[in-house]
DNA sequence: GTGAAGGGCCAC
DNA sequence: AAACGTGGCCCTTCAC
């Protein structure tokens, strides 16, 4: 069943496509800031077919144009900032536009927060609906500004990237003339909102909010014929809960920041200058200042250093290459040591603390919500996701004085998607047991009782299972646990053996995805694949990608579904939501309510997984420390 | 000088 | 030769 705010207003029939937008002639303005200047804006605004629209500068206009507006069934939102950082910058305008009229906010005329109590009404309510492009952005001012949760939203960005992600521009002039035919200009996105504007800056202001009532409708048709409404309720949902994440940023202990780089500094010289050594020893001789310095960083000059060397490699460098290489070669394991100090440097050094927020000390990455074609989250700037496990790096991330950290993560989320999507009863007993899943897994594959699993086929289970994932095959698996060929062989067989339905569900997910061109996730949502059947190459690597496309794209779902619960339970808490890790939210919270929030969060969390999967259980167990650092 | 591509490695 | 999915960041190299 389609969700309500939606399913009344899904057209049947009506093809809004290239309709081009409706034009009206402009009725001059009520409360203009310049009334002087009246004539030439409407000579602009009858060039560029604009809505007429409304300043409003005071709170009984606000009131009354809210009470207008509460009759749409969607207004389109978009704020114009001073500043891209809320805590840098203030909301300028405000523009709200249905059908017909578009209402503009000249935010320099209001002081606090008191006068907007009818636009937070109006906002917080499901309905009208909120349209906004890339709701994020305008959410955070709204709340940071303004204490405002948009109650119900339809994001044009999140739209369209749900309906073709590999798109490669989602803004909304590409959208406006994809869709509607409508020639947007957006030079003006970036100009000088300080100021007193100019025509053709309020112009801008309002036409790129009235296309939001139209652009909706034609997107709803779209979603619609390709079945993704439920995706797009289940993004459009988490987004007050991402805005709320990059408002709180998280405190980045800089002392200890500096601590570890210092450290690693220090470990990177000694080590460079080693392996600067080693290398120099197959450096031809003579050369005028001794030896020949080699760039420890370029691949290429590496590689031709290794093989001066007799190291028996042909054109990569790569590590998992170099591995076996490394007892035989004293150089290639000092490469080895070497590398990850030098990634650790230049990925994890001084640029995190140019990062730091001065106002609130803290980082605010940018959460990109459909950052992977299967829903997953990607982050930048910094990508907080991709932080080393080790206790280094983890124990800058810190709950300020007085506040403690819960860390929430789900226990193995997509093995369990596997367990239902397949059935495998052998799979789904092992979670069902509530033993340890990889133990279980040895168990069951070498037909062992648990209790005499050693710690390595416990081991050799866990990257089966993960592997299995991603479509492992057996070079890989030989590679990796440094077993042949034929062994590696021999237990992927009796690994499918012990799971025959989990084999069949992969083959066949694999099979009729190549068949159909794509394939969805639990949602609805809906990834495609581009490949040329005749390339053997694209076929097995789309068969690979479109085994792992549902079980990746419903642990997306589940966690997007678990952000809308838990950002709904924090509310009037002390806790916020700092981070999240594709299946684990960080929340820091008050230390005396952090027992509370971890068991309300760990509810939440478990509460979206089992709206997703019923046959296996599923786990998010709390824990509570004062750093990003868990067990 | 800038930007794309290639290689490598960090996370889940 | 590689044969494991999804990302982002950093470096060097190379073309423009």
């Amino acid at each position: 069943m389609l969700p309500s705010n939606l399913r009344e207003t899904v057209p049947i029939s009506v093809r809004q496509r290239h309709k081009p937008v409706r034009t009206y002639r402009l009725r001059p303005p009520g409360e203009s800031l310049q009334p002087t200047r009246k004539s030439r804006l409407a000579q602009v605004t009858a060039q560029h077919s604009t809505n007429p629209f409304t300043i409003i500068t005071n709170s009984d206009q606000l009131k009354k144009a809210c009470w207008l507006l509460e009759q749409a069934e969607a207004v389109g939102l978009d704020c114009e900032t001073t500043h891209l950082d809320p805590y840098k910058g203030d909301i300028r305008l405000t523009q709200l536009s249905n059908d017909r009229h578009t209402y503009v906010i000249d935010h320099k005329h209001f002081h606090g927060p008191c006068g907007f109590q009818p636009l937070k009404q109006l906002l917080e309510s499901l309905r009208p609906r909120t349209i906004c492009h890339h709701a994020k952005f305008d959410q955070k001012w709204l709340l940071k500004k303004l204490g405002i949760q948009l109650g119900g939203i339809f994001d044009t960005m999140l739209a369209s990237q749900l309906i073709h992600f590999n798109r490669k521009s989602h803004n909304l002039a590409t959208l406006a003339k994809l869709y509607l035919g409508v020639t947007l200009d957006k030079t003006l996105q970036s100009s000088d909102w300080t100021g007193d504007l100019s025509e053709t800056q309020l112009q801008y202001a309002v036409r790129d909010s009235q296309v939001l009532p139209p652009l909706r409708k034609a997107l709803i048709t779209k979603l619609s014929q390709d079945s993704l409404i439920r995706a797009a309720q289940l993004e459009f949902e988490a987004v007050p809960t991402v805005a709320a994440i990059e408002l709180a940023g998280i405190y980045l202990d800089l002392e200890r920041w500096k601590e570890q780089l210092t450290i690693i500094t220090h470990q990177h010289q000694t080590l460079a200058a080693e392996l600067q050594e080693l290398l120099a020893a197959g450096a031809p001789q003579g050369t005028l200042f001794g030896h020949t310095q080699i760039n420890l960083d370029a691949h290429p000059q590496i590689l031709n250093a290794l093989k001066r060397l007799n190291v028996p490699i042909d054109k990569s460098t790569k590590s998992n290459l170099l591995l076996p290489l490394a007892k035989q070669f004293p150089v290639v394991a000092k490469l080895l040591e070497y590398r990850p100090l030098s990634k650790a440097l230049t990925s994890y050094g001084e640029s995190w603390f140019t990062g730091i927020n001065p106002i609130t000390q803290r980082v605010h990455p940018d959460f990109n919500q459909i950052g992977a074609p299967t829903g997953r989250f990607s982050c930048t700037d910094p990508n907080i996701q991709q932080v080393p496990h080790t206790n280094g790096y983890r124990r800058c991330f810190r709950a300020p004085e007085g506040r403690t950290f819960c860390i929430v993560d789900y226990s193995q989320i997509e093995l369990r998607i596997l367990a239902e999507f397949s059935q495998d009863p052998a799979f789904l007993a092992a979670f069902r047991s509530g033993a340890d899943l990889h133990k279980t897994t040895a168990s069951q594959v070498f037909n062992i009782s648990i209790d005499q699993v050693s710690p390595e086929q416990r081991d050799f289970a866990k990257r089966l299972n993960f592997g299995v994932v991603y479509g492992i095959g057996a070079p890989r698996f030989a590679n990796m646990t440094g077993t042949s060929l034929r062994e590696a062989e021999a237990t992927l067989r009796r690994y499918f053996q012990t799971y025959r339905l989990l084999y069949n569900y992969l083959r066949d997910a694999a099979t009729q995805a190549l068949q159909d061109r794509q394939i969805r996730s639990a949602s609805g949502r809906l990834v495609r694949y581009r490949f040329d059947p005749n390339n053997k190459e694209q076929v097995s690597s789309t068969r690979r990608k479109a085994r792992n496309a549902p079980i990746q794209g419903t642990g997306s779902d589940i966690f997007k579904r678990a952000l809308r619960l838990v950002g709904e339970e924090l509310r009037g808490t002390s806790a916020q939501i700092v981070n999240i890790i594709h299946d684990e939210i960080v929340v820091e919270v008050d230390a005396y309510e952090a027992e509370d929030i971890g068991r309300r969060v760990s509810l939440r969390m478990v509460q979206a997984g089992e709206e997703y999967l019923t046959s296996v259980p599923i786990k998010a167990e709390p824990q509570i420390t004062s750093e990003w650092i868990k067990d």
